[in-house]
DNA sequence: CGAATTCATACTTGCGCAGTAGGATTTTTC
DNA sequence: GAAAAATCCTACTGCGCAAGTATGAATTCG
């Protein structure tokens, strides 16, 4: 019942992303995601282009490019990404309902573990194919807020120049007074 | 969210051990399990001898042998089994009931992924820790008795010597009927 | 131009899943 | 007691895939 660290990264990435979004952030780079979460940053980066490709986030390139979501967040769901990483979510393929294999047991109607698999399957997808990367981004935004906690993409280790820390800086004082 | 083969046909010899254990054939050959199901012998052996060691069934050497529940249906829950053959339950480490693992991410607390997976893995567990063979085994035979279906354990390809057939087909009739 | 970034592709490394293989031990039947 | 039929034990194998590394090209900004 595994989520791999592929797609585990892939979810961090985008409610990073997310988040600093919602903090007038738009975009972040691999190395900034990376550096938060600690994370390899060529791997994330892989990842990031396969997120990129099935039109999750966008990217800039060059210098202060990075990657910024390229959907609303309450379209993103995050049962299709996990779909798109690690494959389907059922627990057997003979339950699941994007990739349905049929399996080896002799009646498939009668099969008692197919009956409980589908019911587990039902369940991890009714959470993730309904939660969307909003709800998430809100619901953690909220609790950082009731506990006076600033994000990290507010403190970067290195001094960020441009205006933008100052247009963090503003909403953060006014989430901590 | 894969349940590995492994923990599939454990699974799938509880359940048919179950069955048959319920229609008075309390006791099942590896060679039968994997016929009915057909899945490799010498592994299914394995897998046995793994849930033997644990409790879940108990052998009987030697012509005539096989393997029966060492523990009433009622008592064995799905969870861990799999557990005990996949490990852990939730998708990743860090919200395990069972294995906890500190995550690399920064702030467990605030962390949204963390409390999507919470979520999934209590989803999850929610079903298989509560769900019992023995509950398992009865939907079935309700389910087989409705359609009028005969389970394969009661249609042996070779003929069973001794009385244990006639002691089933007694029971299947009477479904039948 | 030069620094900083993403993009593309190839490679590595280790581990775990899904079995196979072969024989030892126990039980039953003849 | 021997043969047959089952479980028990242990080792091994193949190989695919997860989780990265590595290298360099292309792009963007100052």
């Amino acid at each position: 019942m595994n989520l791999s660290k592929r797609g585990e990264y892939a979810l961090r990435a985008l409610i990073d992303i997310g988040i600093a979004s919602e903090l007038g952030r738009p975009r972040l780079q691999v190395s900034e995601l990376a550096a938060k979460e600690k994370l390899p940053v060529k791997f994330l980066e892989q990842i990031l282009t396969q997120l990129k490709a099935a039109g999750y986030v966008k990217s800039k390139r060059g210098k202060f490019g990075g990657y910024s979501l390229a959907k609303r967040m309450d379209r993103i769901r995050f049962g299709p990404v996990i779909r798109l990483i690690d494959g389907p979510l059922a627990p057997i393929p003979c339950v699941s309902q994007t990739s349905y294999v049929r399996c080896t047991c002799p009646d498939e109607v009668h099969c008692g573990l197919r009956m409980l698999m589908l019911d587990v399957r039902n369940a991890i997808a009714k959470i993730l194919d309904r939660y969307t990367l909003a709800e998430i981004v809100e619901i953690t935004l909220r609790k950082l807020r009731r506990d006076k906690v600033t994000p990290l993409f507010l403190q970067p280790s290195k001094p960020l120049v441009s205006i933008l820390p100052s247009q963090l800086t503003g909403r953060v004082m006014a989430s901590r007074n």
